[in-house]
DNA sequence: ATATTGACTCCCA
DNA sequence: ATGGGAGCCAATA
């Protein structure tokens, strides 16, 4: 598999992610059977161009925070007022970081709809990270 | 060619 | 609960 077709992959496995909720890399990266390249779903993200129908906005970490990427780029910022406007509720921690309760909006299926087994939710159940 | 970085995660102190 | 360190693999320097 070369980088392109890695690209294309996570694309077509970020377009899966419903409006309203979020994922994290490393679950993007499990969908597409490669649960160690998480920071290569990010990194592939990053090539997107700016006017795309791919919603990057859904992916964030596992930890339910948006990576800073550093202080003077917008990015972030971008990507919170994307989730708000999809009905995203992003707290704001006392740092400045952005955080989403993966909790509510958390999106983790097992395996892409269709795919072999599909379910979901009932009670959310992320193995871990969701601090009250 | 090797070294460093990065839109990450997990594990242990 | 928080913090620091190691593991990972492709892209960049």
């Amino acid at each position: 598999m070369d980088s392109a077709e890695f690209h294309a992959h996570v694309y077509r496995v970020v377009r899966e992610i419903p409006a309203g909720r979020v994922t994290s890399y490393g679950h993007v990266a499990k969908l597409m059977g490669m649960p160690r390249h998480s920071r290569h779903v990010g990194q592939a993200l990053k090539f997107l161009p700016p006017n795309t129908n791919v919603p990057w906005q859904r992916v964030i970490s596992s930890s339910g925070t948006i990576s800073s990427r550093g202080p003077g780029t917008n990015g972030a910022d971008r990507q919170r007022q994307a989730l708000e406007a999809e009905g995203v509720e992003v707290r704001e921690g006392r740092t400045g970081e952005l955080l989403v309760s993966l909790a509510d909006y958390g999106w983790f299926p097992a395996r892409l709809e269709g795919e072999e087994e599909a379910e979901e939710d009932s009670g959310g159940d992320d193995s871990e990270g969701a601090q009250i």
